[in-house]
DNA sequence: TTAAGTTTTTAGATTTGTCTAAATTTAAAT
DNA sequence: ATTTAAATTTAGACAAATCTAAAAACTTAA
């Protein structure tokens, strides 16, 4: 079956706000996709007659098996052509979201699959977000806080959670990317700022709401 | 300016129809876009209204100098998708144009332009057809119908005018595909069809409708 | 030069995805 | 338990791209 990139990116935020916050609302999703309460009303309709979203009104609503199974493989899409861009068109990736915006809706499955092999079946996208096979199953990635890292322990960055271009100019700015290796060398508790020592640059200072959305994998 | 896929669509089928036959008809064009004259002629109106054609009714239209900018530019990114398929995702050249459909309507210029690049900046597409530059411009590329060639001149196949998956299936069984160096043995005048030599092949023999279609390059 | 035939355009509908404004239902507060 | 407020849905409309059937304009050929 065929979807209309309207409703592929329905399902596919539908999907997102499910995995944050548990429950999805008409209002929520219309917030996310900039449009009208109503017109969330109207396609929730139109989803649940192809059976791509379990739906009463006034009761709320929630992806379908298959729903839920059309939305990972947008992701997939999504973020593998955001590995394509930054790993081999060098775009920055700050940039490339909205370029894949677009391309997850290109339909030949068989495009994917060789994209995939092309970038030798990578796990993450350049934000760290975790890409689903082609079945749809995502890879576990554990992951903390920066905020939560214990003194004097080298990290690599793995994820990004606000991938605003904000706060990917001022994490560019300091020198943080995905991979960066880096360790804390003290917390303030008058404001919970850290300083960091990143290999071969000068120690940095960063907030705790920058180190709250930044995540990190160390080995045990 | 942006515009809506199925308008882009409609200033190629212009574009290449007024290369092939030099004056376009409504009733050709709904032919090549596989719709109704009706539609074409409200879509004619739009695209006068905004400047891409000019059009008066029962008169004909032809691309403006805008339109035809546009078109050029939707052409450049199917062709140069096309080679991306076929030289970095290992696709055959006969699967490649229908996916190349859709890639074509993904508006960032600076995509096409790093694609380009990361091609090493191709002048023809898998089968053969110039790819305009970033400014539209057209590599001239002087072929001549295999039909033409004369004999025992080693020639190389360059632009295949035929693309239909039949055509394709054909010439991939032959051995023949673009790029493939030849040479005429024999011409028989009977049906007008060839012997070809092809190094390291046997002989094969084509009729001249398939000649007709293959174009080759050979120094002077 | 008139009649036929062909091509092109208009008229009137339909589908998809969107909108605003108004009504309805549910939730919260007095 | 009402009243008020917030969330959600309906009603009615619109733009884009398409359709079929019918009208109008051009072409051709007797
Ligand atoms: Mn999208
Ligand atoms: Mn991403
Ligand atoms: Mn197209
Ligand atoms: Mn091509």
């Amino acid at each position: 079956m065929r979807y209309s990139p309207s409703k592929e990116n329905y399902l596919k935020t539908i999907f997102h706000l499910q995995e944050e916050e548990g429950v999805v609302t008409t209002n929520a999703l219309a917030r996310a996709l900039d449009t009208s309460p109503a017109s969330v009303t109207d396609m929730l309709k139109k989803l649940k007659t192809q059976k791509l979203l379990l739906y009463e009104k006034y009761k709320g609503f929630k992806l379908s098996l298959e729903g839920r199974k059309v939305a990972l493989q947008i992701i997939r899409k999504h973020r593998l052509w955001e590995v394509f861009l930054v790993e081999k068109l060098r775009f920055g990736w700050e940039e490339v979201h909205e370029i894949a915006e677009e391309l997850e809706h290109i339909s030949s499955k068989k495009l994917v699959d060789h994209l995939d092999k092309f970038l030798d079946f990578p796990t993450t996208d350049p934000h760290g977000d975790p890409i689903p096979d082609a079945n749809g199953k995502i890879p576990l990635i554990k992951q903390i806080s920066l905020r939560d890292l214990p003194i004097n322990i080298i990290a690599a960055v793995c994820n990004i959670s606000d991938q605003s271009p904000e706060m990917l100019e001022l994490l560019t700015h300091k020198g943080i990317g995905l991979g960066t290796k880096l360790e804390i060398k003290k917390k303030f508790s008058f404001d919970n700022s850290l300083e960091l020592n990143i290999r071969n640059h000068q120690p940095i200072t960063i907030s705790e709401n920058v180190a709250r959305n930044v995540f990190v994998t160390h080995e045990e």
